[in-house]
DNA sequence: TTGTGTTTTACGACCTCC
DNA sequence: GGAGGTCGTAAAACACAA
């Protein structure tokens, strides 16, 4: 799990609901930024910078993630303070931090690795292994592998490994919202030199992982709760076990439909 | 160095919805 | 019928202990 460390690692995967339930706007919703500068959709949502840039600290969502967005700030540097990007300008560029590096031409080796190896870069000799971040130097070293794109089964690459630029957009995508738009999908694919069915794939697979992570928590719960009890410990109050499912979390994962995706922004 | 376990891409089968 | 969902699985990439 190594992008997955910045979300899952031994805490909710997601401790609070990126939108709060009652918004009454579905991840169909979050489609193109108005072309004028319109209200931001989403006010209690400013973290993610891509939509509405301002002076959220970026990258990364602000408000869930408080350590990680530290961490994520000591790894590739100061946050960036973003740009002033027009509202109808698309966003998801690769932010400052990556700006110095070409445009990735695929999956492709080095796209990070001359990132993480900059002055932002996590060189701390005593860094240790298993960081929330590991997965930030790992891929280094596997974009020098020489992963390289269209690789199939049937070629000679089997699978190719995403860099680290491509695994945090598409982890911030995710965290905004668990299915992807059409429109969302294709200005990924474009910004990260993957293909849509990449994306959409990397979804699915983001979907299962998540499940499992929460399945995987909730057998542990319930093996505590039929522990018996070792000390007098604070009755389990009803609903969401703590630490458990976040609910939207839960709403998703527990409904038997997933949110239902519509272009209702479509041009 | 090597064996083992985990995570990450990618695919196929099957299902649902429009 | 096509697109996209879940589920299960294969295999590469990787971490880590022995």
């Amino acid at each position: 799990m190594y992008v997955g460390y910045v979300l899952d690692k031994d805490s909710p995967v997601y401790p609070g609901p990126a939108r709060p339930a009652g918004l009454g706007l579905g991840p169909q919703a979050y489609g193109p930024p108005p072309p004028t500068s319109a209200p931001p959709q989403y006010p209690d949502f400013t973290g993610y910078s891509h939509v509405e840039p301002g002076p959220a600290p970026s990258p990364a969502w602000s408000s869930p993630f408080p350590t990680p967005k530290d961490e994520w700030a000591a790894a590739y540097g100061p946050g960036p303070t973003v740009p002033t990007v027009s509202p109808g300008q698309l966003a998801f560029g690769p932010p400052p931090d990556f700006s110095q590096v070409p445009a990735p031409q695929g999956p492709g080796p080095g796209l990070l690795a001359q990132t993480l190896g900059g002055p932002g870069a996590p060189t701390s000799p005593g860094a240790q292994r298993r960081t929330p971040y590991e997965w930030m130097r790992r891929s280094v070293a596997a974009g020098g592998g020489g992963s390289s794109s269209g690789k199939t089964r049937t070629k000679d690459k089997y699978r190719v490994v995403y860099t680290d630029h491509q695994r945090l957009e598409l982890e911030k995508e995710f965290h905004y919202s668990r299915y992807i738009t059409i429109r969302r999908k294709s200005e990924l694919a474009l910004n990260l030199g993957l293909t849509e069915r990449q994306v959409k794939i990397w979804f699915q697979n983001r979907r299962a992982k998540e499940r499992k992570v929460n399945k995987k928590k909730q057998q542990q719960q319930e093996q505590q709760q039929q522990q018996p009890p070792q000390q007098s410990l604070p009755p389990t109050p009803a609903g969401p076990p703590l630490g458990g499912l976040c609910p939207s979390t839960s709403s998703l994962l527990g409904a038997s439909s997933p949110m239902p995706v519509k272009e209702e922004y479509l041009p």
